[in-house]
DNA sequence: CCAGACGTTGTT
DNA sequence: GTCTGG
DNA sequence: CCAGACGTTGTT
DNA sequence: GTCTGG
């Protein structure tokens, strides 16, 4: 899920306002001067702190070697199950897990093509439960257009060596959408709405208060998914897909 | 008791 | 730090 | 997750 | 083909 981050680098005075806010130039130039962030890289985030929330680069990877604060990839935590926020003891060793908010354009998938040009839902049950190898990956961007995307995730804050803060990020993935089967079968993240926020980086409200979100498989932000081409993310000349909230 | 894990996605 | 597996 | 490497010896 | 790096 969530193959690469397609990233904000050109949503109008958001340099300005980095700069403002303290960052030096490399730490702008970390999370602004790439379009496509893969996990591992630094990403926009929304975090709580206790001067409340920031927004600030993050690394894309929520568990972190302690001692060098590389990220620790003998474990893939570039997303984070919503079925395992209450469990996990991921969340809970230090430093624990607070909720936080990616901020990005959209984020791309890579959408398997099978033999014959089969998608996913054209394979046979039996295939299904074992996909065959595809014979393409055909790039998709899935955004809001025209409005940032808020994508769910946890974090961690760490310090390094010289004291300085550090934040790592995951994004939370929910069981898989059913409109969404042909582009990615496996998962899809948890897009907030704005009116969640407040509550969501309130790192005092528990996250069992949105156990609700954790198990829900229908869209409850419109999401536009476009198949597009790999060098300018220039839309494909098909038609793009939407997911609508129900009701 | 200690040692070791602590995770997700996509695969033949 | 804390849970699980042996 | 995808993209890219996949190697050794001897060097400023 | 498979592992590593990001």
């Amino acid at each position: 899920m969530c193959g690469a981050i397609y990233n904000v680098t050109d949503f109008p005075l958001l340099e300005p306002i980095l700069d403002m806010a303290g960052y030096s130039e490399s730490e702008i130039e970390k999370v602004l001067g790439k379009k496509e962030c893969r996990p591992t890289d630094s990403v926009l985030a929304m975090v709580p702190t206790r001067e409340g929330p920031r927004l600030m680069p993050a690394t894309w990877w929520l568990k972190l070697d302690k001692r060098t604060l590389k990220p620790d990839t003998r474990w893939a935590t570039f997303n984070c199950r919503s079925d395992h926020i209450l469990t996990s003891k991921l969340h809970t060793i230090p430093p624990k897990s607070f909720r936080s908010v990616v901020v990005a354009n959209g984020f791309f998938e890579w959408q398997p093509v099978y033999s014959g040009g089969r998608l996913f839902t054209d394979l046979t049950e039996a295939e299904q439960a074992k996909p065959p190898k595809p014979i393409r990956k055909q790039r998709y961007l899935v955004h809001t257009p025209g409005q940032l995307m808020l994508l769910g995730a946890l974090c961690k804050h760490w310090l390094d060596e010289a004291g300085e803060p550090k934040v790592s990020t995951g994004i939370i993935t929910l069981p898989p959408h059913p409109r969404f089967l042909d582009v990615h079968h496996k998962s899809f993240p948890l897009v907030l709405k704005p009116e969640e926020l407040e509550d969501w980086l309130n790192p005092k409200v528990e996250h069992s208060a949105f156990e609700a979100l954790f198990g829900v498989t229908d869209v409850r932000v419109e999401v536009e998914a476009q198949a597009v081409n790999d060098g300018d993310f220039s839309a494909l000349d098909t038609e793009p897909f939407v997911l609508r909230p129900v009701g």
